[in-house]
DNA sequence: ACCTGAACACCGTTCAAGT
DNA sequence: ACCTGAACACCGTTCAAGT
């Protein structure tokens, strides 16, 4: 019915249905799968991280080799797309038609969203360099869109709510969230900061603590809240 | 005075004053130093993106050795630790006393980070991974927060505020312009939406317009002003 | 016809050997 | 004492050779 080849525009990377599943003769291991490789994948960026998670990693995880996973995804990238559209489908969505307002349920998206990144914090760096166009990502955007137009939003005040909102909460997981494993933890940064030159950082080091130890989810939900309110 | 060691803690990572400069004897080529090292580091991640550059092409365009680097720099981390801050050096500081209101203050602010992020789109994806910690970094945190605390804002508030506007400019500006030189451009974007099946996607098919042609400035300005407004 | 070992052209990092 | 060529242990990707 509808244009199937829009659906897979130009670039491979952006959501590639690849050709017919290839046929798995593995003597005596497990047929390998786009969605067993995607799990696997998934995973073992959890436990790693995207800068150790290495597609040789991967293939011994899988019991195969990395020539192996050519046959299912063209390139790196395009196998990390799909493992963040498969993080993209954790979203628990509620019911959105039986929250009273719609200030309460885009609330909920946002925070269903965060929740779900918030177990995945590895991923994070993937999904901003993205506009994610995934099967998971494209329901989310409908959801919300039909959401807004359906409380009376014009087409261009829902797009650009979507828009703020969206890359909010993806942009604000990253940076608290990203640096989980990198960079220094909340008591460090807080020496840090209190252990400035007091003349020359006197407003950093007096706000240092809240900078530094407010709880993640309030942090966040200070700033939703603002956008939210602001909607109005 | 204050305490020199608290501004170079633990992890060289953050911020570290490399020992004293190197006898540069580099037979007929210019010395190397840390600033000259910065910047052609910093134009060639402009020219040829994160993913491109690399230590040997760096060490190529200095002519000289990758080992070499390592005299100055502890790892390419730390390089791109001080190549974010040399961004953030470059934000046009306008005189904020002289400005009326507090919502125009931070308001200018933003944008002039903002525009700043727009001239180096491939340093962004670094800057989303690090709470910047260096000299440009900390001038910038307490120039926002002075403001802040000078207009009555109690110190929780004023960080509270500071995270979530800063973290929506830099959130907003990777994905926003992150995404340039890697994913599809906004036409393709607007195509792919356009092409969708219009029984499952009917909101998205008409906000495609939105969600792609709107202009890059005025997109970022939106959801800033919902948050300044919000903070009254 | 399908799979994959082995190679290719890289990468960040290190250190023994040079000057 | 300072610098760096060359190596180390990787990486994503490809393809000729296997089954």
């Amino acid at each position: 019915m509808s244009s199937t080849s829009a659906q897979r525009p130009g670039s491979s990377a952006w959501w590639a249905n690849r050709p017919p599943a290839p046929i798995a003769r593995r003597r005596g291991r497990p047929p390998l799968d786009v969605d067993h490789i995607v799990t696997v994948a998934l995973r073992l960026v959890d436990d790693v991280g995207v800068q150790t998670f290495s597609l040789r990693m991967l293939a011994e995880a899988l019991e195969s080799g990395t020539a192996t996973l050519y046959r299912h995804f063209a390139s790196k990238d395009e196998l990390m797309v799909h493992v963040v559209d498969r993080v993209l489908g954790e979203v628990e969505v509620c019911e959105l038609d039986g929250i009273a307002t719609w200030q309460e349920a885009i609330t909920s998206v946002a925070e269903a969203l965060y929740a779900t990144l918030r177990r995945h914090p590895h991923v994070l760096p993937l999904l901003v360099a993205q506009v994610p166009v995934g099967p998971n990502g494209l329901t989310h955007r409908e959801r919300v869109l039909r959401l807004l137009l359906g409380h009376g939003f014009p087409v261009d005040l829902a797009a650009r709510a979507f828009t703020a909102v969206g890359h909010y909460v993806i942009g604000f997981a990253v940076q608290q969230l990203g640096t989980a494993s990198a960079g220094p933890d909340a008591p460090q940064l807080l020496a840090f900061y209190r252990g400035l030159d007091p003349v020359a950082y006197p407003a950093t080091i007096s706000a240092a603590e809240g900078l530094t130890t407010v709880p993640f989810e309030e942090e966040f939900r200070f700033g939703l809240a603002l956008l939210v309110v602001g909607l109005n």
